[in-house]
DNA sequence: TCATAACTGAAAACGGTTTCCATTTTCTCT
DNA sequence: AGAGAAAATGGAAACCGTTTTCAGTTATGA
């Protein structure tokens, strides 16, 4: 088969993803919703069934490393909530997410758009400044957790 | 002089604070910009002038807990860039900042208002979700880098 | 096949923050 | 003022997520 040269590289991004960095972009499009990397490291090892497939799970740093990769490939996104942990989350190539975070069940909510794509012109226009990435994550009260309806408590971020 | 009780607790809310806390927020107020933990502790230090004064200035301990002390009182805010590290900064009593930091120099400046207030409205008609706190920190290059006017390149955070 | 580069993981280092605990300072009541 | 209780303090150690180091392993490609 015959491709240009930019198709290869598209192409192969996942392809030539280290066997680790495959495994953790796995893990992570299992799971349900963002994990830490400890988290990511545990779901891994719990997959596999006898001790030494266990064993065979990627250590830490290789966790660690493949998202850092998969990251720079725009794959994954790093969730930081202010506090020191981070959380990780499979997003469509090249895109990004945030979070409604309920304080109460610590489950997040997607917000389906982006808030500040509009708001980045405007931000332009009044402070001359470039904007290229943003942090934003909202916290507060889900719906089932105001109502006293949430019977679920799992701490499943 | 008599006061009511709650008139007292809001008078009192400075003067009661320990002396600790009063010089670190004596501190954070004289300086120009958000500071870390360990930034201001040096900055203490300095800003006296004998070595036995110097060491009369808080510890880290002590930097740490009146941070906490007086974010609770809504004071001072820390401010997270998705690093490890928290930077502080002192606020109208109550209120909350945004800002707009350059990747290239360092400085951050002040959003004038907070661009999440009206939206807050519409996450909860949207998603039934009741927002308490946010997080919102925008990354870009400010003008004068970008036209490359910037001679000052002072990691002035 | 051999050489080179890429990948891996255990242990150690790191850096910001929190905890522990013994001491000092401040407050309260007499 | 003085005794006793409560609050504040600071150095050292613990903590915890993350990064670095380094020695060994695996894929790549002439
Ligand atoms: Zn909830
Ligand atoms: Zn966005
Ligand atoms: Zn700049
Ligand atoms: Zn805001």
């Amino acid at each position: 088969m015959i491709r240009t040269k930019l198709e290869s590289r598209l192409v192969g991004a996942r392809k030539n993803l280290p066997k680790g960095a495959k495994a953790v972009l796995e893990a992570l499009q299992k799971a349900p919703g963002m994990l830490s990397a400890r988290d990511l490291s545990f779901r891994m090892k719990l997959s596999h069934h006898t001790k030494e497939e266990q064993s065979k799970s990627p250590g830490l740093t290789t966790i660690y490393r493949s998202l850092e990769l998969l990251t720079r490939q725009g794959l994954v996104q790093a969730v930081s909530f202010g506090d020191q942990e981070k959380r990780y989350e499979v997003v469509e190539p090249g895109c990004h997410n945030h979070h409604l975070v309920c304080k109460s069940c610590k489950k997040s909510i997607k917000l389906r758009e982006c808030l500040l794509a509009s708001l980045e012109e405007t931000i332009k226009r009044d402070y001359g400044f470039s904007v290229s990435e943003h942090l934003l994550e909202l916290f507060g009260t889900c719906q089932s957790c105001e109502l006293g309806t949430n019977l679920d408590n799992t701490d499943r971020r």
